[in-house]
DNA sequence: CGAATGATCGGCT
DNA sequence: GCCGATCATTCGA
C-alpha cells in the first residue's frame, strides 16, 4: 500500500537506538551508483550510542571533522574508514547532537547481485560477499564520500526501503559487540543484533 | 609534526 | 580458525 517504500524521517527520530537498531531488520538497504542500483536486506546491525558507549566514536563528546555528521538529526548517513582501508555504513539517528548510530554490519543479496559480485571481484556467491561491514558496502559502492548525505530526500543515492519483512522480537538475536574489548563494561553490552536462522551473518558465537 | 591506534579482511595452514 | 597487513584519523607536544 506504501507507494513511498523510503522510511520516513520519524523512524530516525526514535529515542531508542537500540529499538531503531532491532527495527533496521528485515528492511532493505538501497544503493543508487554508478547507474546501478542494489539492494540487500539488512540482516545484521550493531548500535552505537553517543555520549555514554565508551566503544562509539562520539563517546565523551568527541567532535571531529570525521565524526560531526553523528550529531546531526537522524536520517544521514554516516560512512567512515576503518584501518585505512574499509568503508564503514552506519544510519545516524535520533535528534541533532545525540550522536546515536546504527552500523550496519551484514546484508543479503536481493537485487542485482552480478554487479555487487563484479565490485567484490568475486565469480561466486557466498555469505561472504556481505556479511562484514567493510564488505558490504564495496559491494553497494559505498564509500566515504557519501558521508552526511540524507537517507530521506528524494533523489540521494541511497536510502532504505520498508517492503514489509516484519521481523519480531523471537526472531533476533542479541549478543555483545565485537572489536570493543577497550570499552570495558560497555563491551558486554548485547548491543549487536542479527536475524536468526539466517545465512548471511557471521556466524554465530 | 610524528606516533599510536583500530567498529577489519583475506590468505594461509 | 587464526594471524598479520594496511593507512586514514586522532591526540599530544
Amino acid at each position: 500500500m506504501a507507494t513511498e517504500k523510503r522510511l520516513d524521517k520519524s523512524f530516525y527520530l526514535q529515542k531508542d537506538v537500540l529499538t531503531a537498531s532491532k527495527a533496521l531488520l528485515g528492511k532493505y538497504l538501497v544503493s543508487n551508483i554508478d547507474g546501478r542500483i542494489t539492494t540487500g536486506m539488512i540482516v545484521e546491525t550493531e548500535a552505537y550510542r553517543g555520549s555514554d558507549d565508551k566503544a562509539c566514536h562520539a563517546y565523551n563528546n568527541r567532535y571531529t571533522e570525521r565524526t560531526k555528521v553523528m550529531y546531526r538529526e537522524g536520517g544521514v548517513a554516516y560512512v567512515y574508514l576503518c584501518y585505512g582501508i574499509h568503508h564503514l555504513f552506519n544510519v545516524v539517528t535520533g535528534k541533532q547532537g545525540e550522536a546515536h548510530a546504527v552500523l550496519i554490519r551484514a546484508l543479503e543479496p536481493i537485487d542485482n547481485i552480478a554487479t555487487m559480485l563484479q565490485r567484490r571481484k568475486m565469480t561466486k556467491i557466498q555469505p561472504r560477499m556481505t556479511a562484514g561491514p567493510g564488505t558490504l558496502t564495496k559491494a553497494l559502492g559505498i564509500t566515504t564520500q557519501y558521508s552526511g548525505i540524507s537517507l530521506v530526500e528524494k533523489d540521494t543515492p541511497i536510502w532504505i526501503e520498508d517492503r514489509g519483512t516484519n521481523i519480531i522480537e523471537d526472531q533476533i538475536i542479541a549478543s555483545p559487540r565485537v572489536g570493543v574489548d577497550y570499552a570495558e563494561e560497555c563491551a558486554a553490552w548485547d548491543w549487536r543484533f542479527r536475524v536468526k536462522d539466517s545465512r548471511w551473518t557471521s556466524k554465530a558465537k
